[in-house]
DNA sequence: ATCGTATGATATACACTGTATCACGTGTAC
DNA sequence: GTACACGTGATACAGTGTATATCATACGAT
């Protein structure tokens, strides 16, 4: 059995809970080990059992998100209508509002969200067939997509989600994927 | 006389160059603050005696750069041709791209970043008047030319400028001024 | 019920921050 | 050019947070 012990999940469950509540709360900056074990009700020294450092339960945390969220846009190809996927995707943002919410307030602490911009790159490339003669390289096209739908999920959340993710995903097809597609990719 | 002791100054660029260099080497939140005064040959104390901490010190050399920039995209109004203004604008980021990679990649460490970008989409709604029926909001539509077009410095940095500050504005241009203006905004 | 192990509590070494103090040297004003 | 003002260098110090080590205890797996 590759099932962990019980009190292990607890902890790290405990002491993930921790740091996105005293995120939200403080900033990431702001918040020491010693704040999260203690919000966690966890000994200081148990923290360094399970993770390095600040940066890694942080890392930990938002890698099972990014895992899912790619998990959801993956099987969708670009047959499929954008405002659709958009729509999937901003709903997932609005079910997991506080973990997307850390994330794209602690960037810069490490370069995660650097890593997500290029995971998204590499995806949107491989789903499309580049355009014969376009004026725009096929791979700013594609960083242009991803980096503007992190955008936009950003501005969403910093006006508390005004919008229904319905309406988001079709802002998302009509402000950035059907413009980038018209002019670097054949579909 | 406004004019500032001359020892001021000379302490006050060597720090400022000494962040930067240190920075751009191993990024900025390794980077200490005895660090940055070995590096500029400055006594330790003597930071403190002009900034009250690291991110003081960042943020001044950063406002110079915000304020150059935003000053030569001023005088331009919606009648201009984007492209101009976007050579402009790259041409600017690669006269100062050290300093620009440092804003870049140092964000997150404070609001910086979302300062530039609220400031960046309140001077894009004032240069444009909205669209009557329009499916975007207009301050979606503001946001995400400004985010955009940083996320595409962003990428024009971290690839060596590969191509000219001229072809960049054309794909500003392009890529995100055109499409956005033809769907939420008159002109 | 027993063994293995995760945890709590505590102590410690270390690094960095931020302040205080004083002697020294440079810039400014006259 | 001289005198004074003031910025600087050097050092010491307290405060805070990190990271590790140790040992007794309590919990989980079997």
């Amino acid at each position: 059995m590759e099932v962990q012990d019980r009190r292990v999940k607890r902890t790290q469950r405990l002491l993930a809970q921790a740091l996105i509540e005293l995120t939200l709360e403080r900033g990431y900056e702001s918040v020491t080990i010693r704040d999260i074990t203690e919000r966690a009700d966890i000994g200081y020294a148990t923290f360094f059992r399970h993770y390095t450092d600040k940066d890694a339960l942080l890392h930990e945390v938002l890698e099972v998100v990014l895992d899912e969220m790619l998990l959801l846009l993956q099987p969708f190809k670009a047959d499929a209508d954008p405002a659709s996927v958009g729509t999937l995707l901003f709903r997932y943002v609005q079910d997991h509002s506080e973990v997307c919410r850390v994330l794209l307030s602690s960037r810069g602490s490490m370069g995660l969200l650097q890593k997500v911009i290029e995971t998204g790159t590499r995806n949107v490339l491989e789903q499309h067939t580049p355009a014969e003669q376009s004026q725009v390289p096929i791979e700013i096209a594609a960083h242009h997509i991803v980096a503007s739908s992190i955008a936009l999920i950003q501005w969403w959340l910093d006006h508390d989600l005004v919008y229904s993710a319905e309406q988001m995903g079709t802002i998302y097809r009509d402000l950035i994927v059907r413009p980038t597609e018209a002019l670097a990719f054949n579909d």
